[in-house]
DNA sequence: CGCCGATTTGACTCAGATCAAGGTTTGTGG
DNA sequence: CCACAAACCTTGATCTGAGTCAAATCGGCG
């Protein structure tokens, strides 16, 4: 890494307005003028390094945040020290939600590599909501959102093979993508293939199978951290989208 | 079951204020003037009976519920047909959230035995949360708490063994009585071998088979739906709760 | 270059699924 | 009130998907 890399420009806030993630975030649905409201109190702390804490299990809660750059993911720990993966979140997807029940996180956000994010203080969002009903709508639209996501997490767990869930996992990877107007058939992963046994519930052993084989099948071409999907029938097909 | 029994009681509405499930539903941490409000908008319909459906997945969400008296499972469905039970509320329990993304519903409520609810309509909750800030900030406790319910279902399925999941359901279902001021070593399962084993993620047989195993071990007494925790410390230990 | 963590690959094992059968309870219609 | 069917639950025998253990290989970095 060069130095000169390292010119703080961490000041130069991006507006919500401007911002090109604005339709997949906290602005979504948002009025112009409300979303003046919303820069005001939107902060935009220091980025995080990779393996950096966002915040941790029992902390008090401080705010809900919006990923803007690199991927942040959050964990669950059991009372005998095992841990469960809940979500990776991408640039413009939400996290925090956890805080809302007691005022305390319930999981630890751990950055998966350098990442920025964007911090909407608790304090001002009662008063904020109120004042902008956009924003009140939208943090239903997003709770409900991440329900949602949990609940076919669930299924996945619940009900699926080792083959299915990594599929389903590539798929879904794929489709956010999209929503960022990324490629969706190429793309890296940020995290270990622990990381992802871990989400999936399984081996890193059958992660690191998995791939091989569907790699042999020429459903994907994996190079390390790199995937190309060849062939997404195929692996809409695994996970029963039947078309 | 007597003729007399049916005479149509439901139009009698217990108000919130008056409700013995008001620290657990809605009303928490509300303010008395509050619940007067809150009682104008608060609908309880017809009682449902067995099997039926509060709502079912894709329909327009038109309300979110809180449970009275019964026990109503909610349960999604995946692309290729299977269902993962994601929940059994009891009394005082709330459900619908899944309705907040897009206004559908994503997930099937059905009712494990007659059961009742009181519904809180979607169209009225934004100006009613405008109005009392008590109930905003109970919307977003009851959020957060769905969350954190889910991401322990997540740990459960993902990381734990048989034995781990059915003690950790009995725990919750015992504190969960504790909540409501039953019996929390004694009480009736409302759903069939078949949901538990569904919701925990494995085979009835296994359900079953275990639920012998506990006896034998005398840490709980089994009577067809009737459970007895004997021992809970033994349970607390089996889910890695040392003390 | 040499070390360390991440990943892959192979061999073996086992928790829990599946298959099969029998028992028990509940509900229904006569 | 009984007979019969349909659910529901249990138990035993067997099978297997994926975990565990062990070891080799790769890749990046000081």
């Amino acid at each position: 890494m060069s130095k000169f890399k390292e010119i703080n420009i961490d000041h130069l806030k991006l507006s919500c307005s401007e911002c090109n993630l604005r339709e997949l975030c906290f602005p979504h649905g948002m009025k112009e003028e409300e979303l003046s409201n919303l820069d005001a109190v939107v902060d935009q702390p220091k980025p995080l390094h990779k393996n950096d804490f966002l915040y941790r299990d029992g902390e008090r809660a401080m705010a809900i945040y919006a990923v803007r750059s690199g991927c942040v993911k959050t964990m669950t720990e059991s009372a005998n020290g095992d841990e469960q993966i809940v979500g990776f979140h991408l640039p413009g997807e939400l996290l925090g939600l956890d805080g809302f029940a007691d005022g305390s996180h319930t999981c630890n956000a751990i950055a998966l590599e350098t990442s920025s994010v964007c911090e909407l203080p608790l304090d001002q969002i009662e008063s904020l909501c109120h004042r902008l009903p956009g924003l009140q709508k939208q943090m239903r639209r997003i709770m409900g959102k991440e329900v949602n996501n949990d609940h076919k997490l669930l299924l996945l767990l619940g009900k699926m093979t080792a083959e299915e869930r990594l599929a389903s996992f590539l798929l879904s990877l794929s489709a956010r993508m999209e929503e960022r107007h990324w490629k969706d058939n190429e793309f890296n992963l940020t995290m270990p293939r622990q990381d992802i046994a871990n989400y999936l519930g399984m081996a890193v052993e059958t992660v690191s199978r998995l791939f091989a084989t569907f790699q042999s099948e020429k459903i994907i071409d994996v190079d390390r951290r790199h995937i190309s999907i060849l062939d997404i029938k195929r692996l809409r097909s695994i996970v029963g989208e039947c078309e």
